[in-house]
DNA sequence: GGGCAGGTGTAAT
DNA sequence: ATTACACCTGCC
């Protein structure tokens, strides 16, 4: 029992699944013995940990239940550690080329970019718009406790597309998704439906996807581009949020103010088939650090502002 | 209590 | 093509 990850290694599992990409991970505080990580992989109640570093940045990570090939295999996709292309293996050594990059990096090493089911990343984004992370996870909890397949121990499994179609708005409500509630049932709808076929999304281009994407209600560019991201496994979308704008416009244009697009250009050229990686190392760098009056200053109030010509050579 | 939180839809420039 | 505003809800 409890195998050793060996593709995992380099993964910080704490920094990864509280890095606003996934909401329903728990922590279990175990004695003395590393925290467990304990989530959901389809019928799956998965429980993982993380040994103690000792001169290498962090430990490996251990399946501890259920300690099946088959479990290890998905943990492992999921954790978006199963090489392919587009997804380098060693992108953070990349980041050395980008002063800003080589900055933030030592506060977000060992973040994953998951693999994540898109039909429950449409939904969890859908419900994280104009949004707080506790009352997400709140409203993701609620409709799994609601309309979800128990899974024992209190755990259940994200709902089923038919199931929250079917669901009444009443329901609904009772999981305080408040505006979002008719925009999460018209998309689940148009999946129970065959309206709307996210394997298909997968397949097709970047582009496509997410023009199709944004035709679903309550989906505009911001979630379109995480459910690209983080469910689809178009992996050089680049998400746009007020974080990740903040740092942008702070780190690279002198604290210059400017637009989505702007952001999503400069993305695509300077930082190429990494962006949605960085991305996801810039979001957790201002959640942290970018907060008003907390934490450390960043990296251009360190003398450094990232040029403009350079691109990061990844390969 | 008005403001805000990991935006979007809508209406009016 | 941009800009302004409302919006459920819970927590300062």
């Amino acid at each position: 029992m409890a195998t050793l990850l060996a593709e995992a290694a380099g993964v910080d599992l704490r920094r990864t699944l509280d890095s606003g990409q996934a909401f329903r991970w728990h922590w279990e505080s175990n004695g003395a013995k590393p925290p467990i990580a304990v989530g959901i992989l389809g019928r799956h109640v998965v429980r993982l940990t993380q040994d103690p570093g000792g001169m290498s940045p962090q430990g490996g990570i251990r399946l501890l239940s259920p300690d099946t090939p088959e479990t290890r295999r998905a943990i492992c996709r999921y954790l978006g550690v199963v090489p392919r292309a587009g997804h380098p293996r060693n992108a953070e050594a990349a980041f050395a080329a980008d002063p800003v990059l080589a900055r933030v990096l030592p506060h977000t090493s060992g973040i994953s970019l998951l693999a994540q089911d898109p039909w429950e990343i449409l939904i969890s984004f859908i419900v994280s718009q104009n949004n707080n992370i506790p009352k997400i996870t709140r409203s993701i909890e609620g409709l799994a406790r609601v309309l979800g397949e128990p899974l024992g121990k209190g755990m259940f499994a994200f709902p089923s597309p038919e199931r929250l179609a079917g669901a009444r708005m009443r329901t609904l409500a009772a999981c305080s998704l408040g505006y979002r509630a008719p925009y999460v049932r018209a998309a689940a709808r148009l999946v129970a439906e065959g309206r709307l076929d996210l394997t298909v999304l997968s397949a097709m281009d970047q582009g496509s996807a997410r023009e199709a994407l944004l035709q679903i209600p309550g989906v505009g560019e911001k979630v379109g581009d995480c459910v690209l991201l983080f469910g689809l496994g178009h992996r050089t979308a680049f998400p746009v949020d007020v974080w990740v704008k903040r740092a942008v416009e702070r780190f690279y244009f002198g604290n210059r103010r400017c637009t989505t697009g702007q952001i999503q250009s400069f993305a695509r050229s300077r930082f190429g088939h990494l962006a949605g990686y960085t991305q996801q190392h810039l979001f957790a760098y201002a959640r942290a650090f970018l907060q008003a009056g907390t934490g450390p200053a960043g990296p251009a109030d360190h003398g450094v502002t990232g040029g403009r010509a350079t691109r990061v050579s990844a390969l």
